[in-house]
This record gives structure tokens, C-alpha cells and sequence, in this order.
DNA sequence: CGACTAGTTGAGGCCAGTCAATGTTGGTGG
DNA sequence: CCACCAACATTGACTGGCCTCAACTAGTCG
């Protein structure tokens, strides 16, 4: 199913003008693409941005395959990414929350390579593709910017990388539950407290794991003290601890 | 050791004009940064490169942490990129070989995320950070070409994920034989026929695999007529053979 | 209320890891 | 040139961690 541009059956409670993006009245600005601009400069890239799209849980915004138009910078909500092997296998490569720049992978082909799937209701800016060169023309820091989180991107999925292929299980889901609450943490919220947007099998797909075995492994966890979990709802009552999980023996 | 910028106590064979890089006159010119530019637009580039640097097999391009100061390109040989967890625990995240770039990582914090080892003897191009915003400013389409070489990076990255977060061990070394097979391909060289610049261990640690195992399926791919092994030289008997490794059942 | 999805838990099997012995290769120096 | 050594590779026996299959529970939504 399509996204759409504004939810069902809601009465719209902000106004028109509030469906225009405003980088410059944004609170995700400091880690989204506008990061260390000036007031002159976020108003040069507010001219310059698209509209916002809502999308509700289970929406996708892009397929894989599909024309790249645009790179998106989420506002509110969360989103998944899949990769899709020849034979229908399909990965989760990343759980994307607010200030978060997604697409970036669609510029190689001119096709985006991967799905992404909103876990909640969700906004995103959208950045088309044409204005992009402009923006970076019109806008030297921008342009920098852009490399950045390219090249943190590049960073994160080498260090999944490393999880993916030297962690056992137990260590791979401390080192998940540590970065989000290191997520939330930058983000303003509670970083010992929060609830998980995704499924025990979404949790699994992304740290090659099974269901079951993360469910295990939550309970495990619990019985040790290190969490509290209560379906979605997780309490880390012991991060040090959960720390320590990654990289000791058995 | 750090890298040397010339051989020990080989006499030079090639003139001082060689050593000073011109993408006008490399091969690999198509496959790397300066791809699809024009004449003029590459005497550009040329002017803005940075002299190239010679490794010897087991030299260190860069490391982990160090101070990010350049992009390189490969112009001859091959490296390897490894990324370290905190516990000293390390996997290899990419094999690169003549015409890719490296580096990509760096530009987020100021500091390489991973270390860079020559495979063999090895010459690479490199690119000076300050040089890379001229670059950018001065020729639009190289820009473009930037993005794309990250953008490239990232989705690669993704497949790897999908293939350690999915794929059975005969399935991973499978697919990368095959990935082998395709750069050697568009690089000019036997798709079928060529000579592996990396040990077992280290083709199972990019693999999430341990070193016997792969031993065991290099062996298991010859008794079943795929391939043909003789130490690192390795014949694809049965390509489309094995293609279908990937993604079937037992 | 029934159908469905998400999550938990148990029993058993298998794939890949571990440990160990042996073979092979390539570089070095006498 | 060859003997030597260290690094690399192969193979076997055994182990164990995670997967598979399955049963059951708890919410959720028509």
C-alpha cells in the first residue's frame, strides 16, 4: 500500500502552515542534515526542502527498485529498512527514529536498493532529489553535511558488520538494547526506559537471529537482572553490566 | 610500520614524471573517482591529486583512530579493511582491489573507523582532504561521483549484513566467489580463473566464518565439481552451479 | 466471541565452532 | 641450492549454541 499524504479520517489539528517544513523551527535540526547551520543558511535550505509526508504504521515509504526521487529526514515516528536477497530472503539493515536520514543508499543506481516501513505513525521531510545538487551548490556546509552522514551510515553498517559476524547472540542483543537507549539518550528521552517499535522477529532479522532466541535471551536477561522487560516495554536496570555481556566468554 | 612512499633499495624503473598521478592515463579511470568526466574536467583532477603511495604486502595504510586526512584510490594490488570492537575483537569489512576507493568511512568524525592493510605489493592515489571540498566545488559531475562512490559503499555494506545476518556458511562463501568473479570481471581479468590475495582465516573473518570451516567448504566445492582449489588458486568450474548454492535448502 | 498475531517456553537436532594432529608452502639464511 | 622454520592449510573427532518444531498463552481487532 501507497503512502499517503495525510491520515484517514483525522480533522487536521495543525494548520497549513505547519504542513510546510521548517528546518529552522525544528528540534531534530541539530542532528539532522542541517547540523551547525546558521539562521541564514537553514532558511536557504527551508526554501529549498519539500513538503512532509505521514505515513501510518506499516506504510512503506520506498521499495526497493523503485525510482529514487528523494532522501528523507524523519521527524516524528521510526521506520525499518530491508534489504531483499534474489531469492526473497529479507534483512532488516536498520531501525531509523527521528533526526534520522534515510535513502541515502538509492543514489548508486538511481534506485533505491532497500524497503522502508514506518513501525508507528510517522513524518517525514522529504528532500527531492533534483534540489539536491542545488543545495549543495547554494550551500557549502550543507554539502558537507551530506558526506557526513553518508559517511556515518558507512560507519554504523561496518560496525553491524562486526556484530553480524564476530558476537554471539547474547552479546549481539546487549549491544542493540545499548544503542538504543544511546539513541534515545541523544534525543532527549530516557535511555534506561523505553518501548521497542519492533517485533521479536524484526529484533531477530536485524541481529541474524531467530525469534525465539531473542525472546530466550530476553528472559535471560531478566532472570539476571540486567532488564526488565514486559512485551514491548523494556527497563535496563544494570547498563554497566549489559556492558560487560559484549565481549567476555560464555 | 607506517607506510613507505617508496620501495627499500629497488632502483627505479620508472621515471619521476610515473610517480606523479594522472587520471588521464589510468586504466582503472572508468571504475574509479573520475569516471564518465570529460578530457578537461580530468586535467582538473589531475592537477588536484596527491602523489601516490607505494605499500609493500602487510603495510598499513591507515589505522583506526588516526587523524583522517585523505580519500585513496587503488591504482595497483589490493587491501583490506578491518574494524576493531572495544574488546580488540576484529573483522575484516571489505576486500578492495584496483579502482576502488577507501577511506569513505573517515569523513564523519575526522578519524578513519577502520584499518587498511595491503594484501601484496600496492600503489594507491591519494586524494588530500582539503583538496576534496576544491574538487568539489570546482567540478559539479565529481561531486555527483562522490556521493555515488559513498552511496555504493553503503549498499555493498548491505548486502554483507544480509549475508551474515542470513546465509548459511556455503552460501556465504558461494556468493563470495562469485562477487570475486564479477569485479575480476570488470576490471579485465578472468571471471572464472584467478589467484585469492587473502588467507582462509581472513576471507572467514569478512565471512563470519572460522578458518576450518571455510578449508572445509573450499574442499566440500571441489568433491562436488564447482570449483577447483590448489591453495589461493581457484578455478570456477560451475558458476551457474554455484549461484544455486545460494538460497536453496540443505 | 472467535480468529489472528505476538510472544514465551520446552525438547531435540544440526550446523558450525573448538581442539588437535598432520600436511603444505614460501621465505630465509647457511 | 637446500635445509629449516614459521605461517598457512587440511582433515578428523567432538561439542555446543542456535535453529527447528511444537505447544501454549496473552493481547487485539473485527
Amino acid at each position: 500500500m501507497p503512502h499517503r499524504a495525510q491520515s484517514g479520517g483525522l480533522a487536521p489539528v495543525i494548520s497549513i502552515r505547519d504542513l510546510k517544513v521548517h528546518c529552522s523551527t525544528c528540534s531534530m535540526r541539530e542532528l539532522c542534515l542541517p547540523m551547525g547551520l546558521g539562521a541564514a543558511e537553514l532558511a536557504q535550505v527551508d526554501a529549498l526542502l519539500g513538503t512532509r509526508v505521514k505515513l501510518h504504521k506499516g506504510d512503506t515509504l520506498y521499495r526497493a527498485g523503485e525510482p529514487f526521487t528523494a532522501l528523507y529526514a524523519i521527524r516524528i515516528g521510526s521506520l525499518k529498512t530491508t534489504v531483499l536477497a534474489e531469492d526473497g530472503r529479507e534483512q532488516v539493515s536498520g531501525y531509523h527514529m527521528l533526526g534520522d536520514m534515510i535513502g541515502l543508499d538509492g543514489i548508486v543506481a538511481d534506485r533505491h536498493g532497500c524497503q522502508a516501513m514506518a513501525l508507528e505513525d510517522t513524518e517525514v521531510c522529504v528532500l527531492p532529489l533534483q534540489r539536491i545538487e542545488d543545495i549543495a551548490r547554494a550551500v557549502p556546509p550543507l554539502r558537507q553535511n551530506l558526506l557526513r552522514l553518508m559517511s556515518k551510515e558507512i560507519a554504523r553498517d561496518q560496525n553491524v558488520m562486526l556484530l553480524l559476524g564476530s558476537m554471539r547472540a547474547d552479546e549481539r542483543l546487549a549491544v542493540f538494547l545499548l544503542s538504543l537507549a544511546e539513541r534515545y539518550k541523544q534525543r532527549g528521552y530516557s535511555s534506561t526506559e523505553f518501548v521497542l517499535r519492533m517485533t521479536r522477529e524484526e529484533i531477530g532479522s536485524y541481529l541474524g537471529l531467530k525469534l525465539e532466541t531473542v525472546s530466550r535471551l530476553f528472559s535471560r536477561f531478566q532472570d539476571e537482572g540486567l532488564i526488565q522487560v514486559q512485551g514491548r516495554a523494556v527497563k535496563l536496570l544494570d547498563p554497566v553490566a549489559l556492558k560487560q555481556v559484549v565481549g567476555q566468554r560464555g
